[in-house]
DNA sequence: GCCGTTTATGTAATGATATAACATACGAAC
DNA sequence: GTTCGTATGTTATATCATTACATAAACGGC
């Protein structure tokens, strides 16, 4: 049994486990209609039930939703209580995950200074990943 | 004539010229559709009247969206090319522009990291501000 | 000036994303 | 097995954004 298996069978109703294994299936983030297409044969109808479930699955930090895309990913699973950072790339379309301690300093430094409490960081960086680079200079 | 009538006179057009004051004499950031309704007395009919004039003025840096509101808000003016990082309050809705070059920093080295090149960040901070802060305390 | 090109604007239709409201089913606690 | 909370189903609608095409205004070359 797999750690994945083991938190479905442990913690995930029957619709957040078929979205988490549609996002976690997918090489790129997925718009929620996207999903429901995919669980159109698994008997999923409407929006609302894919929406459910990526609120719930979000809430329990298992997928995040990219804000600049409209689009859902599931966590790397391995920035624990840190803001995930994102690499967005602008030609591939590949999303990948960091997570950075420094960074986490930073924002909570600049917080500080105007008295504000962070809760919830959105960071998302859309740029050229290395393979496109790479790509774009032979 | 102040520094906005200048920017406004010789870089925007009418259009532009109406959203970006709508957006200015805002209190908080505002949806496209938000900015619509207030420019319907003006002549305004369709979405795509606020759309292209809000996607010119990205473009030039006057105005930002807020990806994870979906609204939009005017440039303070003061990162220059750095990416600008808001903080915005959960409780009272109100946004602040930042900037830190630090951040900036780490940001680049993370990103060097994976061989990522960056183009544009997005960068928000949900949290409770300095004022809503103090009301809960009392 | 006049003409052609570019840029800005107008308008209708549609696409894409997300939620409200209410009905039904299912399972655990007692 | 009844009650109650949670999950799910379903319809309708709200909200955000773009496509496609038509019209008009601005600007430069001649």
């Amino acid at each position: 049994m797999t750690k994945t298996d083991t938190v479905l069978k442990t913690k995930l109703t029957k619709n957040q486990a078929l979205v988490f294994n549609v996002l976690t299936s997918a090489a790129q983030p997925l718009g929620a209609y996207a999903i429901l297409d995919e669980l159109r044969s698994h008997g999923f109808k409407a929006p609302l039930q894919v929406y459910r479930a990526l609120d719930q699955l979000a809430g329990e930090g298992l997928v995040h939703k990219l804000e600049s895309l409209n689009a859902w990913t599931v966590c790397c699973g391995k920035h624990r209580a840190n803001p995930p950072v994102f690499a967005i790339c602008n030609d591939c379309g590949n999303v990948t995950e960091h997570f950075d301690e420094e960074l986490v300093k930073n924002l909570n430094t600049m917080s500080a200074r105007s008295g504000f409490m962070p809760d919830r960081s959105v960071i998302e960086i859309h740029g050229q990943c290395d393979d496109c680079g790479a790509d774009t200079k032979q």
